[in-house]
DNA sequence: CTATATATGTCGAGG
DNA sequence: CCTCGACGTATATAG
């Protein structure tokens, strides 16, 4: 990792083509030879930056660059789509290198996925006699998160989401569409189920006869700790 | 913008939680009190971060954590959310702190606007016979992209994507039903163009009855300075 | 490898 | 302020 401190400006052309004027900005070189631009603003997303694979290449400014101030180029290629990146630097104020070696990664609790398994494995919280006929149920459009029963064995597609949007109503609204004209699987009725609901997706949801149901996930998980060590 | 290079183990809790296990890594602290976590590989996306607006607090270590060799903890929190990052620092090998500035920004060019452009210049490629009403026909729900005439003179209404997924169908659809309950327009048909459509969209296009088109950006620009534009 | 859904998505436009 | 759509989306996972 190397991580350089210069006046810089910057140019990339590939799926778009876009310039950087003039200024002070980070640059990161990291050890796969990707590059990242960084302005002491923003968000985590660099100002502009090249994905690895790639390399980089420095060369020495044409004479017309270096009369107005260019002391290096760097050209960084991608080694596939040929995109390009091209940094030309004109002061460089730090330059550090370090050696950091692997990284042993991030570990992450509470994405959807979580949530579906301990839906799944706690399928009486969608009510009374529910039984799971199973998870990622596929359809022609894509799959449905959990397809249940109800206490009347009739059939209920079940959406998850983290944060419940009016998105994930429409995808919802789809599949029951598209399974309610399944005589083997008919009626269908649906659950929208997430950590938060917007009020627009409640409204829309409850417009269309979709029950909406609050994960509540410390308390699915505590559940679920608990089951575990019982045994 | 501050620079470090240090050995630390980050906990993240927010919408999500999540833990880094001790290992070497760069810390960007912004000027606005956000904080990076880069490792020396991965895309530009980082290990961890807090986006603005936040604060940056620092703490001296428990006893106990002391015990274990943290010299200083970084407390992270969002002015709103109440997201927070811990960072335990073990070892700085590095700090470095430079003053950047106000970025002027980027400048972009994209290609979703060019395509429109391209097929709006070249509509026979919608069909044979195929005229151009207007690029940006507004509607009450937003404009369509291309409204144009079939070889019979009715109207045809064109959604373009780069990337066609179902979400634009689903625009499209919603511009069709309200186009063809105006009797000046009506009956009008959808075309969904772009230059790539995932199965699932193409399916779900058909099945209402909407006709999908590829566009190949390249053919239409006439392959002219696809990298040129550099230099 | 392709195809698909998720994301602490981020980001900008527009009501 | 919120919603919606685009993104050089990136990323993991299933087929």
């Amino acid at each position: 990792m190397r991580l350089v401190v210069a006046k810089c400006s910057v140019d990339y052309a590939g799926r778009l083509s876009a310039h950087l004027p003039l200024a002070t900005r980070v640059l990161m070189l990291k050890q796969d030879g990707s590059l990242l631009i960084h302005s002491d603003g923003g968000s985590y997303k660099p100002l502009n930056w090249m994905s690895p694979p790639c390399t980089l290449a420095t060369e020495e400014p044409e004479k017309d660059q270096a009369d107005v101030g260019v002391t290096e180029i760097w050209r960084v290629t991608h080694a596939k789509t040929a995109d390009m990146l091209v940094v030309s630097i004109y002061e460089i104020y730090n330059d550090v290198e370090h050696e950091l070696g692997e990284d042993p990664g991030l570990i992450k609790n509470g994405v959807e996925a979580e949530l579906q398994e301990l839906l799944a494995a706690q399928i009486e919280l969608l009510g009374e006699g529910y039984t799971l006929v199973r998870r990622e149920y596929f359809t022609a459009i894509g799959p449905v998160d959990i397809l249940a029963r109800d206490e009347n064995g009739n059939s209920v597609a079940v959406e998850i989401k983290r944060r419940g949007e009016i998105d994930g109503v429409e995808q919802l609204t789809r599949y029951l569409e598209l399974m309610n004209r399944d005589p083997h699987l008919a009626p269908v009725t649906g659950v929208f189920a997430a950590q938060e609901i917007k009020p627009q997706a409640k409204t829309l949801a409850e417009d269309r006869g979709i029950r909406t149901l609050i994960l509540d996930y410390d308390e699915m998980r505590g559940i679920e700790d608990k089951h575990g060590r019982l045994f």
